[in-house]
RNA sequence: GCCCGCAUCGUCUAGCGGUUAGGACACCACUCUUUCAAGGUGGUAACCGGGGUUCGACUCCCCGUGCGGGUACCA
């Protein structure tokens, strides 16, 4: 077989100081998805303390490539807490990191694949191949190239394409089966009877993502490809390929999908589904982290809070599930409420921030000290806290709770007394006041001071729930606490 | 249609021939408490079905069912 290429252009792989190489590979067409995030997650921790972990960009299909997306992801990534040795950004001893910066090894390798007969020149129109596909389907045959170019002769060939017709180069699956074994699922078999000659080069010249992968994945010298199960029946192709130029093939880790709450496939009616949006959510970074990372793996302890660096220690391809899981928000809000509590304060109000922008500076920390013990996401702050930015209005009704509406006067009528000064005396002052109005039933001056409290708490905030009342009103300044019981006053004394 | 994968409480999972089938989320009580949280205590809840193999199956094998994936010049 002739091929019209000068040579061998395809670079040596790097040469590998016997560490483990893992790659996250996205395809740049929007927002970094759950489920990829948790392949890279996955291929980060496994990767191990002493290994590499590299981003490579696989923009192989021109139609649905989005520049904005490259930046995007990094940022993604990194703001999980990930680093990657080598990358788009960052370069490496394989660079270019950006595959379509890279077609001319690809275009090699396809010769190459050519010239050895692995692969062949097909001229086949699209109209021909899906009339050829439905009228297998009828007939109840598996869907696959029929192999109508395969025994093109060479110089036919040839003429064809200098003559301006286009072509992609196919993969000549040879008879026979494929296995290998499965780092997740295990020993794997396939018939090559049911391994279509795939197309690996398209005719724009862009390799498929099939001839991509192995080309890259070689040359980076990645030793284990973890990622999803939508690719283990292409697998046999790959490992076919690899067989082909000759090179081994690294080890695969197929991992089980992320579904959602109606165990389908993830997607836009489950509500957030990309990094960006969970946090525009208010979800913290370490905690989508835990999470992700026990959407198909687990210690095998019954410790389940991990930070990155942790998990980077102890993951391993032994213990991932092979089956699929489904994301669990519940289960998301309650680790995020862990990490949440395990910040400190400063940390936390600096992460506030962004959900509060009516807050002064200077607000940031006590209110970052009174949401942290109760909220689970961060846009649960501007809702806790209404009642410091805008003015409550309660009702007469709203007013009173427990006490009756002249027990409730009453006591209002007193509150200023209880304000004056500082509010870390405000309990004290209460229990007084109970202990006066309850007598010394220890009951009564209880049930006293939970009436007083709701009513103290809805004159000055509006709301039932809110943090400690102490702290809520230094928050908005016991002289506008004060202005607000006397309102509370005009409406409740208003109704008669 | 054809090929492939998966299968323990509602959910995430532990289990790798012999266990009272464990933990966590959620849920329900109780408790602590100025509300709400957080915390503490207790509770409800699972081995998809049928055949084998074995002294013994959640665990191994086969079939079925269910769910998922692939079936592109998309990844």
């Amino acid at each position: 077989m002739s091929s019209d290429l000068v040579g061998d252009l395809l670079p040596e792989r790097v040469s590998l100081p016997g560490q483990r190489r893992l790659r996250f590979a996205p395809s740049p067409t929007g927002d970094l998805h759950i489920g990829n995030v948790r392949t890279a997650l996955f291929s980060y921790c496994l990767a191990g303390e002493a290994g590499r972990f590299l981003i490579r960009i696989e923009d192989t299909d021109q139609d649905r490539y989005q520049a904005e997306s490259v930046p995007r992801y990094l940022e993604t990534i990194a703001w999980l807490g990930m680093h990657w040795d080598e990358g788009p950004d960052r370069g490496g001893p394989c660079q270019p990191y950006v595959e379509s910066e890279r077609l001319p090894f690809f275009q090699a390798a396809a010769d190459r694949l050519v010239g050895s007969g692995a692969a062949y020149f097909c001229f086949c129109s699209k109209e021909r191949l899906d009339q050829l596909r439905a009228a297998q389907r009828t007939a109840g045959l598996p869907t696959r190239y029929d192999g109508h170019c395969r025994d093109l002769p060479g110089d036919e060939s040839r003429a064809r394409r200098s003559g301006g017709e286009p072509s992609v180069v196919r993969l000549r699956v040879p008879a026979g089966e494929t296995r290998w074994d499965d780092l997740v699922l295990g020993p794997q078999l396939f018939d090559n009877e049911s391994v279509d000659d795939q197309v690996l080069l398209k005719s724009d010249g862009f390799p498929t993502y099939h001839l991509a992968q192995v080309v890259d994945d070689h040359l980076m010298g990645i030793t284990e490809v973890v990622r999803g199960v939508e690719w283990l029946s292409s697998t046999p192709k790959h490992l076919i390929t690899y067989a082909a130029l000759g090179w081994q093939p690294p080890r695969f880790a197929h991992v089980a999908l992320v579904l959602g709450p109606d165990h389908s496939k993830l997607s836009k009616r489950h509500g957030a589904q990309t990094v960006n949006e969970f946090r525009d959510l208010g979800y913290l970074p370490e905690a989508l982290v835990n999470f992700l990372a026990f959407l198909g793996w687990s210690p095998g302890t019954e410790e389940e809070i991990f930070d990155l660096a942790q998990l980077r220690q102890r993951m391993t391809f032994e213990r991932l599930q092979s089956s699929p899981a489904i994301l669990d928000q519940q289960r998301l809000d309650y680790l995020n409420g862990v990490w949440i509590r395990k910040l400190p304060v400063e940390q936390l109000a600096q992460r506030i921030e962004p959900f509060l922008p009516q807050a002064a500076p200077e607000q940031l920390i006590p209110i970052a000290a009174m949401v942290q013990e109760r909220i689970r996401r961060l846009d649960q702050v501007p809702g806790l806290l209404a009642f410091a930015f805008t003015e409550p209005a309660p009702d007469a009704d709203f007013l009173k709770g427990k006490l009756s509406r002249e027990e409730a006067l009453a006591f209002l009528q007193r509150v200023p007394e209880l304000l004056a000064g500082n509010t870390s005396q405000l309990m004290e002052k209460l229990r007084e006041l109970a202990h006066e109005q309850g007598g010394s039933d220890p009951a009564t001056a209880k049930k006293f001071t939970q009436g007083a409290m709701r009513v103290l708490r809805v004159a000055t905030t509006g709301a039932e729930v809110t943090p400690p009342l102490p702290e809520s009103i230094d928050l908005i300044g016991t002289a506008a606490a004060q202005a607000r019981v006397q309102r509370a006053l005009e409406v409740l004394g208003a109704v008669s």
